[in-house]
DNA sequence: CTTGTATTTCGGTATTTAGCTAAATAACAA
DNA sequence: TTGTTATTTAGCTAAATACCGAAATACAAG
């Protein structure tokens, strides 16, 4: 759990997952979204994967990146626990 | 709003939001509750005003502490942004 | 004004993180 | 095999973070 906080702490992390949440995309084009050299770039998606927000299936030459919803909805229950809210619908 | 998940990436930052949720408490009685000096908390407690996640009033010597439900229920609907939920309740 | 209590600030070190370039790996096509 | 494209790994530096003990600040009581 500590894992998937830090992931969500980099906002350029948060931007991917937003990208992903709309639909599946190859490293190069998330890289392509972003100001950021693509090993750098590679770099935050080892912190994503590392914390399970995100799978990956490979497709020939090119890495097809998804988001694990589940997950992070998981996040956002673990944050609602500290709020008190009840479950979000 | 980066602040706030600057804030929530430490364990101990959560953990000092959840006992805050159940009741306002003072710094050192915060920092009783964790294996830690009282100057590391009280840079914890920086770092989560910075992100105005809890405001403090001043009572003779000691400082209370009141988490700021607010915003961190803003984080959560930051959160739930990215997912696609809708509003929690 | 001195003392005691609560808390923060200061100064320091050790660790982690984010970014880069260059090099390595993987898959594929010719 | 050679070459091309996509991606990751390695090696590095700079900056940020977490932690500590000692000193400073703020307030209240005597």
């Amino acid at each position: 759990m500590s894992d998937v906080f830090d992931a969500l702490a980099h906002p350029v992390r948060r931007q991917i997952l937003k990208l992903l949440s709309k639909r599946a995309m190859s490293a190069g084009d998330i890289a392509d979204k972003f100001d950021l050299a693509k090993p750098t770039l590679s770099g935050h998606f080892a912190v994503l994967k590392a914390a399970d927000l995100v799978s990956t299936e490979r497709q020939g030459t090119t890495i097809i990146y998804r988001a694990k919803m589940s997950v992070l909805e998981e996040a956002v229950a673990g944050l609602m626990a500290i709020t008190g809210r009840k479950e979000g619908r």
